[in-house]
DNA sequence: TATGAATGAGCCTTCATTCAT
DNA sequence: CATGAATGAAGGCTCATTCAT
């Protein structure tokens, strides 16, 4: 019945409406008190939620981890095709668009969060999965996109030279979480000035 | 009374003993489950001791928290001016030893208690300011002995390039750490050639 | 909604059940083992009720002593009017009746936990405001009521025979402890005889 | 030999010494925190002694307890004979004298401890018997030295008005320890006033 | 669907006591 | 005589998780 497909759609719907209630509230908690640190009771009382009921969406806590490290890399993973798939726009322009994009790395507040997933990743293996999920799709975006718009770089650096601008990504997240004092503005500026030079000839 | 002074001596090397066996212990636990994922019960049975006696030592948990990070990077800081007063070798000699004094970023071992640091860094006052401290410290010598070797670079560039190199080192933890395929060798090869454009004029 | 009220109403009830199922198992323990000999997990068994669900009706330990020091007054302090708004009775009579609520102090069931209030509230101020507080409407109901039907005192020493008359009740309690032996008939007895010839005239 | 006997003698003094030491330390400690806050380690420390040696001169903790509530009574017990064996000073003047005595009770800083003694005498059974020895000790005197100066007492009045200034000293307790803004001179006042009282004729 | 009462293991920390030195 | 290092049980409290309603 036609009926029944659309409640199904519509009960679909409101799951992920309260999943998406749940990973806001454990964002929150997580980004001030790190991931062993935030409580499910604290947690649910930011979702304005009962603890039980936190149970029917997620597993349990470990879940709700994975879940928003999956959600806080798509937020990225939906920015570079952005970029990218802009086709073709004249060279340096482009990659100075390219290069905006990584303010969002530097959101102080989404940052904290960012570093704890590298952190817990060095532990847990499922969030281990998904960040290298990520790191893989990043680097083949950059391949594809960004490569061709650079100068001719000698083959044997490639790998390198992107391997260089994937650190720095990860070190601007460091510098802003654990330099209280640290301005956006600055790592950015430093980030466009090593992406230069790394894409540049010679 | 010689006696006297040789047992206080004595006593307090045993003290020091102590701490280090303690910090060893709290290391290895703190890099498997983080610092606030380890128990000191656990702790304590690392180091092979009661979990009361590890109190005469350090006041509570934090305060073994802060001893590791400041522990952890005196190692670092030691290798800083050991590559910096090697006086005055010839320019590109020093910066490749320079960079391979970097090594032990991207110890597999060290990096995630690193980036577990960094992390912490960001909810807890006194971690931010160990970190601080060695970060102003690293700038501050890259800016002394790094800086004269390199070719002439725009005085309005100076900052950014160091930030930059900053950042790809807090990068090389991150990425050691989250990607347990990760070879240090690529990696540190990655950090050498960006340092490199980094230093050279124009 | 009838429903949601009455269900409120039965929560708040069932709440006020369960706090006081907390402090009869405190009051037991109490006076067994003192405010610091009790132990959470020991209040917890004689309550019939798992350590953590004890914190969901108190803060924490000092809160329960709180609670169970005014509980413990009240019922002192709901004899006191009992007594003194039985408007107007031939006066010996009266002070008489007024004389036999003391039983109530003289509980031996009661007062050792009267007594750990007392010590606590040495060093406690929130205890001390407690017992303040509850000391201050014994005085307030005594010069009210039981003086009008005393002789003619001077001026100058009613202050000093309620005084004592505090004094004589708080000894009551200290005897009735300390002395397994005591008998409470006995000690009545003697308060009695030292209230009469504190409101005796002259 | 006699220099055994003396070196006997003078050791004796010497442990009756440390005695000493430790008991006021634990007297300092147990008036601020309780018999059960107080801890060995705090006491040692403020006896300036090791942990260890105490237990040289006190089997444990309770023994300690024991001790100090010997040596609390043993300062009162001495001065109710001073004022008795003053052989029969004219009756009024020596009432006086006896309750002037008292003040010890009353003392702000000794107070807390007695309550504490008292307190601690509802659980503990060796408490309880130095408590009754005490207080046995107490009536005696009364009936043998303040008694005959009072006027005439019916012979079934004087054990309940005995009983009534034992409870009037213990009450005396009670409310400077547990009203921080009570004054002695007025407490004193009270006990006095009561104590004439109870001991006139008719 | 939604609640929150209930559990008990586990957390960090402190304790009385012992014993090698 | 004197120390204080060492223990591990027990302290108060919080937690993730379950389940009756």
């Amino acid at each position: 019945m036609v009926s029944t497909a659309e409640a199904l759609a519509r009960r679909r719907q409101r799951t992920e409406l309260r999943r998406d209630q749940v990973l806001d509230a454990a964002e929150r908690c997580f980004r001030a008190e790190g991931f062993h640190g935030a409580s499910m009771s604290r947690i649910a009382a930011a979702a304005d939620m009962s603890v039980g009921h936190i149970y029917r969406y997620f597993e349990n806590k470990e879940a709700i981890i994975i879940a928003l490290c999956e959600r806080s890399f798509s937020g990225f993973e939906l920015l570079i095709p952005a970029a990218a798939d802009d086709d073709a726009p004249p060279g340096a322009a482009f990659i100075e668009a390219w290069i905006a994009q990584f303010v969002w790395w530097v959101d102080p507040v989404r940052a904290p969060l960012t570093l704890e997933i590298m952190a817990e990743a060095g532990r847990n293996a499922k969030v281990a999965e998904v960040v290298g999920r990520i790191d893989r799709r990043f680097r083949e975006i950059m391949r594809r996109s960004l490569l061709p718009l650079s100068g001719p770089i000698p083959g044997d650096e490639i790998d390198d030279r992107l391997e260089a601008i994937v650190m720095l990504s990860h070190g601007m997240t460091s510098r802003i979480t654990a330099d209280p004092k640290a301005e956006p503005d600055r790592i950015i500026a430093a980030f466009r000035l090593a992406v230069h030079r790394l894409l540049a000839t010679g």
